[in-house]
DNA sequence: TTAGCGAATGAAAACGTTTTACAATGAGGG
DNA sequence: CCCTCATTGTAAAACGTTTTCATTCGCTAA
């Protein structure tokens, strides 16, 4: 029963006063040895734990941070989840994770509990800053880092890949294997991701190679398989002027995509080649496996709260807005 | 810049004592309606936030609970997260989320780190109870449940579902279709939930049938798409030995097997059967379709967390060792 | 010796709440 | 009209640390 047990305790058992015991426990250099070792007994012996919400008072610091995600239960952010907790426990601090929804309203209200709890900082991924959420963010007492959340229009700490660059070397790749029609199955096109980025890069390819851009390959998902499918389906009704290669904005949709081909007789890449987004360990749970543009969340997630840790040190940072490196894994949605 | 506002300047702007300022924050009915009115517009106008931190170290509660897990960005400990969050954020609660990897040191590191930040109570997943680890359990000064983690030795309070019942009804299933020799491929046997719970129900519906019971047909692995993979091919070694129905321990696995069997050119469910566990989204992310056991992960972590609350509020309880429904999803790797 | 100095220690004041123990006010009953 | 009892508000003591500032101690150098 070490709990009620204070530094208090600990000095009265050491002999000495609760600065020095604090002293001890916070590793201040400034204690005899023999001193400390008298501590560090006393402290073994009554089984004394910290208390960090007092020390948190104390020191206005509480190395814990918020982490505020879409939903754990997608893999894609659990993957980012994972990132960022392995790298605050490098650095001691804990998350406090919380589930969005991607609803602006409650975005705004875990941004408050979290700084009610005086958390150092924050990572926030979303899919649309809002911007009453934004004047939120800039006024924080906190720092906040966006990890794979675009934020072009503001100036806040960031790390991302280049989704247009991205999207065009998928397409390009596509094009490069001779097909003249791509399908584009996309998330929502409010998000800037989509709408903007994917989109662009999609656009860019085609006209680079001299292909004109036909509306009705691009189909509206959600980023679930079933979406996936059905785009496909839709693709699929336009008969000959369906397109033989597609590229889909997750893997997820991909995976749908994919089946959605096969139920339907075709052979994949012989007939139709696909192309996903992300990389989820979904990618190779397919047959075929999935061709893929790799956007690394896992490392988005580490490099995120390590940007956060460097702020919160005040370490020099090189620049706010960190662009992670992307590339195309290929396997066998694709022909080589 | 609504930090440093204290409840003590929302007191002074609304011309009363902090006490009163601390009544209408939390809604302590003794405060005439005049009076409140004043102090929650002070509030509002100086964008005043109470001190989680300090209120913590008032109140000796923190409205924070500890969640630890294997492996967030596993999509089965993943769903766990979530449905404990729902239910946590439903009682107002927010949650650390620390990842173990199942490494009993880290666990009880973790545990001690909670408890240091005077977490209300802990959710505790692993595969494994170490003694040392419940010895702590066991001293804890706040309370802990065990969500979808066995417990027969010790009566801590937890949330699981029936594996030995789950085990046998699945391969009953596979030996009602007329199968004589059923593989097993499970997870490390150490634990207990495969050592002896799955394990029992494999047996014992293999008893009730009068089926021998054959070493060479229970293959381990390590939950792992891979490890499937590669556990069925050392089955296929068997020949004609080699059962035709396997029963795996989880989705992930199943899928490993289902890519093995295709891949060596036999067709599921015609050639071979397979059942799943977990029922996770992979599932339907497979063709054929996978049959699984649906061990319902998200309501074990709700109803971990709702155990958690009714513990903490002092609520009724019927018992401390719940026992959720489980059943098979018939799908198609599976003749019906 | 002793003044002087740095290192080691201690005392006490924050930190921002909740909570307790009272005091003041107001209303109702005799 | 006074007394009593609610009701509402106030003051101050926790809560368990960190941190600042002052003090003491033990040496070194003069």
């Amino acid at each position: 029963m070490n709990s009620n047990i204070t530094i208090y305790d600990v000095a009265r058992e050491a002999a000495v006063s609760m600065a020095t015991v604090s002293r001890v426990v916070n590793g201040n250099p400034n204690v005899k040895p023999s001193t400390r070792k008298k501590v560090q007994d006393a402290i073994d012996q009554l089984g004394y734990r910290p208390n960090a919400v007092a020390r948190g008072l104390a020191s206005k610091k509480t190395t814990t941070v918020g982490v505020i995600v879409p939903d754990i239960s997608n893999i894609f952010f659990a993957d980012l989840a994972r990132g960022i907790e392995d790298v605050a426990t490098m650095y001691k601090y804990n998350i406090i994770l919380c589930n969005s929804d991607q609803n602006p309203e409650k975005e705004i209200h875990l941004l408050n509990t979290l700084l009610g709890k005086q958390v150092d900082g924050i990572i926030f991924m979303g899919g649309r800053l809002h911007e009453d959420l934004v004047r939120e963010f800039k006024t924080s007492p906190v720092p906040i880092v966006l990890a794979a959340t675009l934020n072009q229009d503001y100036d806040l700490p960031a790390v991302n890949i280049d989704y247009e660059s991205a999207a065009h070397d998928a397409v390009k790749s596509l094009i490069d294997n001779g097909h003249k029609r791509i399908g584009f199955i996309t998330g929502p096109l409010e998000q800037q991701i989509n709408g903007e980025k994917k989109f662009a890069g999609y656009r860019s390819a085609l006209e680079e190679a001299n292909l004109p851009f036909d509306e009705q390959n691009v189909v509206l998902g959600n980023y679930t398989y079933d979406s996936g499918m059905k785009a496909m389906n839709q693709l699929l009704e336009l008969g000959d002027a369906c397109p033989r290669a597609i590229f889909a904005g997750t893997d997820e949709m991909a995976l749908g995509v994919i089946h959605a081909l096969q139920d339907a007789g075709h052979q994949v890449p012989e007939d139709f080649e696909v192309i996903g987004h992300d990389n989820t360990r979904l990618a190779t749970m397919i047959r075929p496996k999935l061709t893929t543009v790799v956007q690394p969340m896992y490392d988005i997630g580490a490099v995120s709260m390590r940007l956060l840790t460097k702020i919160l040190n005040k370490e020099e940072i090189e620049t706010n807005d960190v662009t992670l490196p992307h590339r195309i894994e290929q396997r066998d949605s694709t022909r080589s």
